[in-house]
DNA sequence: TAGCCTCGAGTTCA
DNA sequence: CTCGAGGCTA
């Protein structure tokens, strides 16, 4: 068979590039893709052998070129041919309102301004430079004027065209192109997970993970990242004739560049605070984080009449919100024992805003925790407070300060000195003393803070009653006379009384509270309440076998040993029987007893608050129907109900095909 | 035995 | 809220 002509070869070549590179369109820009990944796939691997028989007829900018060039050492300078400016910030809506009226005034007219919107990736700024339609060279902002060049690894991303789409318009001979490079969230955590598997340290968040892989000598390296690309304008464009910033997204996005779908234009700067707050609850639905909306007045006409301050545009402004991650100095590691022994590591920090709050301490977990994060002592730390409320210490902020050594748990209890124990398999130290005062001064806390719930009774009152030895004990508690409080500072008549008040208010607490508050471990609230329900009786509890208790629905042999293995104590027994002469109920109540209702068998869980109710209202109105309330959502989930700000409940129920109530459909439900 | 689901435990700030 | 682990079920 005869070779084919050289130029029936360069004629299936050009064919196939085009064919990749439109569905490399159709994939990233559109986000519509026409044929499946395999027949991608199949179509590049003709191309590729193609190319490998004539190599002569590569071509930089063909689909197969994105990996290839060798590793250099160091990154060339490379000057952007237009500054790369940064944006003035703004937070609020006052400040917003100011900059539209400025925008006015410099105007000088009654003209109408639009405005136009888009998320402010939280990723790397990048530009591109492209001659004639095809990509020459790319690199990162740097101090604005020169950054590096970075166009072997750009290469490989393929949400970036190595040609431009050419529809027959004149292209400009050289256009720079700006956009900003990130990490998927679903990519990131994956890529995360890999590196812990590898046993290496994590990337703290996406931005640093996308910098990062930017920066890799190794361009392969690069390649492998899960890296992509939203387009948000041009620096030098050369004659290119749009109008308007949102003309200039539509040419670029036809010329086949990524631009996010989530522009939006608007009329008034009113709409522009509207649609930042409307921004600040889709954020958490997107695959990829953004720190703000950038504002952009539209004309390009009115911008080149507002000009510049300082290389920061008078015609555009970053709206940024609180940040949800910041860098503190980790000042110490300290060490808190809980009510159950388990010794619970916290990071001392150096206070710092995060998310609207200031942020002092943060739960380290365990000590294999804090070692897999890098987590040490003296280092400068990252500190995030991402879509829930509880800040977490996140990993070191660059490499370790010198001096630093990783963490090792006490091999003492800091508080009576026993040694410490570790479980095999388990995740937590334990001080393994059961008359250690960590696990005295916690019962109690527990006991008036969750259990009994007093009012007017915290933490800071315990720890005083405790130091000076009034009550070393719930029995103790209810003890306490309203003279032995008024001879500690700070109290007068009436804080006494209301506290004695309170705490004999609190023997009214019904009696799967007082099991719940014995402190029995495995027991927390739930259990506390399925055994009040199936035994009725603190003397059943006592006489109960652990096969009894094991056919109780929900409670297993571990439970059930370590229950009953507790009221074996003879102690425990005596704790008992002190709170039962101290008049605290020991059996259950009418109003404990399970409701029959409409709703019998459902199960609803509430995230977010509530207009015309609070959330324990709610939960209460559900229950009085007979449905239960949890609060973890499940493929079993009756319903969601959701109100203003949900938390990440709201993206599982969506998730598991949970339908979703809305106030109106609670009020509904419950009939009201 | 795996894979859900649910519970327990410890947790932050204003 | 999140993690880890106990309990239940397919």
């Amino acid at each position: 068979m005869a070779a084919p002509a050289v130029k029936d070869v360069q004629a299936r070549l050009d064919e196939l590039r085009a064919e990749l590179n439109h569905h490399l369109y159709r994939y990233h820009v559109l986000d519509d893709p026409e044929i499946s990944d395999a027949a991608y796939d199949r179509l590049y691997d003709e191309l590729k052998a193609l190319e490998d028989e004539y190599p002569d007829l590569i071509t930089p900018d063909s689909p197969t070129q994105r990996v290839g060039a060798p590793p250099s050492d160091k990154f060339e300078k490379s000057r952007h041919l237009t500054p790369m400016g940064s944006l003035d910030k703004v937070t609020t809506d006052e400040a917003l309102a100011k900059w539209a009226e400025d925008v006015r005034k410099r105007l000088d007219s009654d003209e109408p301004v639009a405005y136009v919107l888009e998320p402010k990736i939280d990723g790397s700024a990048i530009n591109l430079v492209y001659e004639d339609g095809v990509f020459i060279r790319g690199a990162t902002r740097g101090d604005g004027y020169q950054g590096e060049d970075v166009t072997p690894n750009l290469r490989t991303i393929s949400a970036i065209p190595l040609q431009m789409r050419d529809l027959g318009d004149d292209l400009p001979a050289v256009l720079e192109v700006r956009g900003e490079v990130y990490m998927p969230l679903s990519g990131f955590r994956q890529f995360n997970e890999r590196l812990t598997s590898e046993g290496k340290a994590t990337a703290p968040n996406p931005r640093n993970a996308a910098a990062g892989s930017l920066r890799q000598k190794d361009s392969s390296i690069t390649a492998a990242r899960p890296l992509s690309i939203w387009i948000y304008g041009l620096g030098r464009r050369d004659g290119l004739g749009t109008a308007t910033h949102w003309e200039t997204l539509e040419w670029l996005r036809e010329h086949g560049f990524r631009t996010n779908p989530f522009a939006e234009r608007v009329d008034s700067i009113e709409d522009v605070m509207q649609a930042c707050r409307e921004w600040e609850l889709r954020r958490a639905e997107l695959d990829y984080e953004i720190d703000g909306i950038v504002i952009k007045v539209d004309s390009h006409e009115q911008q080149a009449r507002l000009g510049a301050l300082h290389e920061r545009p008078r015609w555009a402004r970053a709206f940024k919100w609180a940040p949800m991650t910041a860098q503190t100095k980790l000042l110490k590691i300290a060490i808190r024992v809980g009510r159950t022994g388990a010794l619970n590591p916290w990071a001392m920090l150096e206070p710092v805003e995060v998310g609207g709050v200031t942020v002092s301490k943060a739960t380290l977990h365990n000590e294999e925790d804090i070692n897999r994060k890098q987590i040490r002592e003296g280092d400068l730390v990252i500190v995030q407070r991402a879509g829930d409320v509880i800040p977490q210490v996140v990993g070191p902020a660059g490499a370790h300060r010198p001096g630093t050594k990783e963490f090792r748990m006490p091999k003492k209890c800091p508080l009576c000195g026993a040694n410490v124990v570790k479980p095999e398999g388990e995740a937590m130290h334990r001080c393994p003393n059961r008359d250690c005062p960590s696990r005295g001064i916690e019962t109690l806390n527990n006991w008036v803070m969750a259990a009994a719930d007093i009012e007017g009774v915290g933490e800071q009152l315990v720890r005083r009653l405790w130091d000076v030895g009034l009550v070393r004990s719930v029995p103790d508690l209810y003890r306490l006379t309203k003279e032995q409080l008024l001879e500690l500072d700070g109290f007068q008549e009436k804080s006494a009384s209301n506290v004695i008040a309170s705490i004999e208010r609190s023997k009214e607490i019904p009696f799967r509270r007082v099991l719940y508050g014995l402190n029995i471990p495995d027991v927390g609230g739930v259990t506390a309440g399925v055994l009040a329900r199936e035994l009725g009786t603190i003397d059943r509890l006592l006489g109960a076998t652990v096969e009894e208790l094991q056919a109780i629905d929900g409670i297993g042999p571990d439970r059930a040993a370590s229950i009953a293995e507790w009221f074996e104590d003879k102690a425990n027994c005596n704790l008992v029987e002190e709170l039962r002469g101290l008049g605290l109920r020991m059996e259950i109540g009418e109003e404990e007893r399970p409701v029959e209702g409409p709703l019998s068998g459902q199960s609803y869980v509430i995230t977010g608050t509530l207009e015309s109710y609070t959330r324990e209202e709610a939960k209460a109105a559900l229950e009085a129907l007979g449905a239960k309330v949890g609060d973890s959502v499940s493929k079993k989930t009756t319903g969601l109900v959701a109100g203003e700000g949900p938390g990440s409940k709201l993206a599982k129920a969506q998730k598991a095909g949970v339908p979703v109530l809305d106030e109106r459909a609670l009020q509904k439900l419950l009939g009201r």
